[in-house]
DNA sequence: GATCGTTTTGCTAAAGTGTATCATATTTTG
DNA sequence: CAAAATATGATACACTTTAGCAAAACGATC
């Protein structure tokens, strides 16, 4: 249900980014964002999923490293945060033109299952809202709760 | 930029979706939904919101209790739960027939102000989505993120 | 309206995510 | 290569939310 792959960030990408806002370009940052390079199919991943995931490699990065590089690169716009209610911040690779592959969630209210689908039709929306509001719109997200087909058998009504 | 006013749940109606499901109508639950109808404006609140809110008219509600009330005023489809990203979970009372007002949400990321607006214009995807995934879709949620105008015309660059 | 079984409450402890602090180490610039 | 600024790592801390359990309250039945 997910498209086609689209242009995502590199390491090079990264090191302009940082350079042109005075950060600096650390092997824990590179580090990181390989991560997500690397596991193109692991979305969606919390501070803590990418921690134990560099811990397996032996990489000795700490986990307030891994939380201050998370929301760097999502103020970069290199990294996107998602939230699904489920206590974390999760983040997913962002594409270097973001109007080129929206992809947005279905989430599964029983089993907690997310599902991803492109969907553009929300771009005239987006215009519209931002011409009625004045506001500089950098980014939508749009989520679908419900059941999956597997859930739907299964009586809802407690628990 | 809200619409117009529409029917949300009343007292008779938490007893209702109580009873049906096996739980029981305490003066707590009621508070609590008094709460969300006493203060139509005062959306989005987080159970700490809420008990200070008791608190404050005297009640002796316990911490624990909100959490469990608010959940389960969630599963009932009594209230809705949003998430800001501000590290706690909001709630705002539902209407009765959530196909007759959705409402959603225009995030300023630099000031945090939330705005909100009216959109049908996602029925339509919602039932596509539904046919192409399978899912029984029982609530959507759209949030925009930007810069309000006051905030267009400072610095974005850092922090 | 009293009784019984079940649910709910309130308190407190604890889990879990994320942030602040600060000494030490690293990067970039010149 | 040296200096200045930024980044890291470890730990302690703050904060939201959940778990456990004894006591209280609800509501169905008699």
């Amino acid at each position: 249900m997910t498209g086609a792959d689209e242009k995502t960030f590199t390491i090079d990408d990264l090191k302009a980014r940082l350079s042109t806002k005075g950060y600096k370009l650390t092997p824990q940052r590179k580090e990181i964002l390989q991560v997500f390079i690397d596991h193109p199919d692991q979305h969606h991943l919390s501070a803590e999923d990418v921690h134990l995931m560099l811990r397996g490699e032996n990489s000795k990065i700490g986990l307030a490293t891994v939380y201050r590089s998370l929301e760097l690169l999502g103020s970069l716009g290199i990294l996107l945060p998602i939230e699904f209610g489920d206590g974390c911040t999760r983040y997913e690779l962002n594409t270097v033109d973001p109007s080129k592959h929206r992809h947005h969630h279905l989430v599964c209210l029983k089993c907690k299952k997310v599902i991803e689908f492109d969907e553009d039709r929300l771009d005239e929306l987006e215009a519209d809202i931002a011409l009625r509001s004045g506001f500089w719109i950098t980014n939508h997200e749009v989520k679908f709760f419900g059941y999956c087909k597997d859930c739907q058998t299964i009586d809802h009504n407690r628990a």
